[in-house]
DNA sequence: GTATCATATGTACATAGGAACATATGATTC
DNA sequence: GAATCATATGTTCCTATGTACATATGATAC
């Protein structure tokens, strides 16, 4: 009971919201790609994503100078259906629209293996 | 999106996660039934019950003594979502289960319209 | 090694949240 | 109206959480 409602506490925050609602569904993205996405300090953004990571929706792993985020694949069956049926009630906000329109033109280019083309 | 933070928030305590899941797939109880069923303090059932008002969670409605709590019917499908995936997921745990069997044992009896029987 | 980029973290502050106690309220019974 | 039952709420105390700023870390490029 007490992992479900920590989960659910770390879900329980609207900049958290938005970057669940970000990853859902997608494979990855790092840290920097979430900022621009959002439009919130880099400090924010980290402070939330450790939150995340510590009730275990997300991990992460480094890749060269990039942090990438994604939904933890230990996550159960029922877990993702709580963060599936949280995005699909986000989906109602304009803040997630927006949110993803400002991802899509700032996405950084994957090639083959979902590594990021390094500049 | 702050109103769906704030749902998630009002799940996200474990005796609240245990009245919801009461609550779920059930008409109404009225708040001895719950004191009995989780055996928690009845201030803190009482505090709790306010918590998941105010989020829009439950309604509450009074019928002589007795205060009934049930899931708020204004919920919008996508929030029951959540609340069913949440619950899902609750099924889990040892505790919902003796929280059940308690409140099975407890239930005041009903008569036709819902209403309880006063002794 | 120095500079730089990407990200994390220490600290300080303000505010919210939960537990526990006593007490208040609202309805009913007598 | 007094007593009682069912429930809510005021208060205190302690802990957790979010924000903001500055700064530290880790990796890369030169």
């Amino acid at each position: 009971m007490a992992d479900l409602a920590r989960m659910l506490k770390a879900l329980s925050d609207p900049t958290r919201l938005r970057i669940v609602q970000l990853l859902n569904g997608r494979d990855e993205l790092c840290v920097c790609e979430i900022v621009d996405a959002l439009e919130v300090p880099q400090y924010s953004v980290s402070r939330h994503l450790g939150v995340l990571k510590a009730a275990g929706v997300v991990t992460d792993w480094r890749q060269g100078k990039w942090m990438h985020y994604a939904l933890d694949d230990k996550l159960s069956e029922e877990e993702r259906n709580v963060i599936r049926a949280v995005c699909a009630r986000a989906e109602q906000e304009t803040t997630v629209r927006r949110d993803r329109r400002r991802l899509e033109q700032c996405l950084r280019p994957r090639v083959d293996g979902g590594m990021i083309q390094c500049p």
